[in-house]
DNA sequence: AGGTACATACCGTCTGGTCGGTATTGAGGA
DNA sequence: TCCTCAATACCGACCAGACGGTATGTACCT
């Protein structure tokens, strides 16, 4: 029951090819981000690249900060989106578990530039954004860990060890491919993302 | 035949407890670059950390970007001489590269702080000195490659697996230990070690 | 009329870096 | 032995520019 008929006054968002004010700040923001920094990069860069000023820039968002929280916000919704999706397929647990690792390579490499501002600019972050966006970050940790121990309580896994490690072993692999992964080296996303997988599964049913 | 005698003329170095100027503002330069980010510490910060005034700070370093640098190179020689020396021991490779896995992951944890500076701030370094951190880099990656590779030759690893990707899959893991490790969790360093260096071995020798 | 969507001009603060000066030392000559 | 010279090891004042953020204005729409 969402108001559209909201009380629409004053003059409406200008658009250049379909994208608002505020989605392109966003969408340059990334970009310059990911090449320069956060702290390389200067609100007159971003509003520039942007085709706006300053003004534009503050009516939309609360600070520089909010910039970057909301490029972690979109991040976190897709790929939390996506294994969700991924865990809640049929299937053994080791063929779901294979297909979701492959999964979030895949989609991490497609959004390298969301995944280099990351890991490099987190604590760049007011202490209290930091924390809702680690609140999430745990909600996805524990889905991808769910799957691992419902391996090990079924004996298909080693148990041997602890699940929250290896989910931390497996994402520091993935959260680290924008410190190597090159456009055009030999693998393709898909091939790295089974590769990743492979591994992955192979640690865990070796006996 | 390094000239013990050298020509030694003007005031000699102060020192605060058998540590001299410059060792002292690189040794609070990186608690403090890992505590507030490279970019969110100013070179004000650090010299009044270390007790002395930015004129001392540029008599013995070019720029704050130097400064960043030689901390870089410190960890660097550090883990590289660990790691041949890791790599030149006796015994199968299996047990070797467990051993330098291992070791590497512990090392990490021990000097948790430049590691979270490395990975964080590496970017913002000049093009040139990020490039000569690559090169010594690279030559850690291979020595590490090559002891997978050896193993993949005689049979006791998987060799469907390029051993680059290996390289890269278990550092990334090793390079995000910051990201989650604390120093009074359920697992030590060595239990992590341990841990990581299994899984590792296991993903390499299950068929 | 009143709210939205920006543009423009501006501000106080802080930053990396510079520069001239001075204290302190050992070396070498007389 | 004493003195000068040159070099090191800093200190402290300073600067030009860039930075994030804001206050005010105005065009536009309902």
């Amino acid at each position: 029951m969402a108001d559209q008929s909201a009380r629409r006054v004053g003059r409406p968002p200008s658009t250049v090819d379909g994208r608002t004010v505020p989605e392109r700040l966003l969408g340059v923001a990334l970009k310059l981000f990911a090449e320069k920094g956060f702290e390389g990069t200067s609100v007159q860069d971003v509003v520039a690249a942007a085709g706006v000023t300053k003004g534009a820039m503050y009516h939309y968002f609360g600070s520089k900060d909010d910039l970057l929280y909301e490029i972690y916000g979109r991040v976190l919704r897709m790929q939390t989106d996506r294994l969700e999706k991924a865990a809640a397929h049929e299937g053994p647990v080791e063929e779901r578990l294979h297909a979701a690792a492959a999964d979030v390579v895949v989609t991490t490499i497609e959004n390298l530039e969301s995944t280099t501002i990351f890991f490099r600019s987190l604590h760049q972050l007011s202490e209290e954004k930091q924390k809702a966006v680690r609140r999430e970050r745990r909600r996805y940790h524990q889905t991808f860990r769910a799957m691992i121990e419902e391996g090990q309580a079924s004996g298909v896994f080693r148990d041997d060890l602890d699940a929250d490690l290896i989910v931390d072993y497996f994402f520091g692999s993935v959260h680290h491919l924008p410190m190597w992964w090159k456009p055009h080296g030999r693998l393709s996303e898909r091939e790295i993302g089974r590769s990743f997988a492979d591994l992955l599964l192979a640690s865990l049913t070796s006996h």
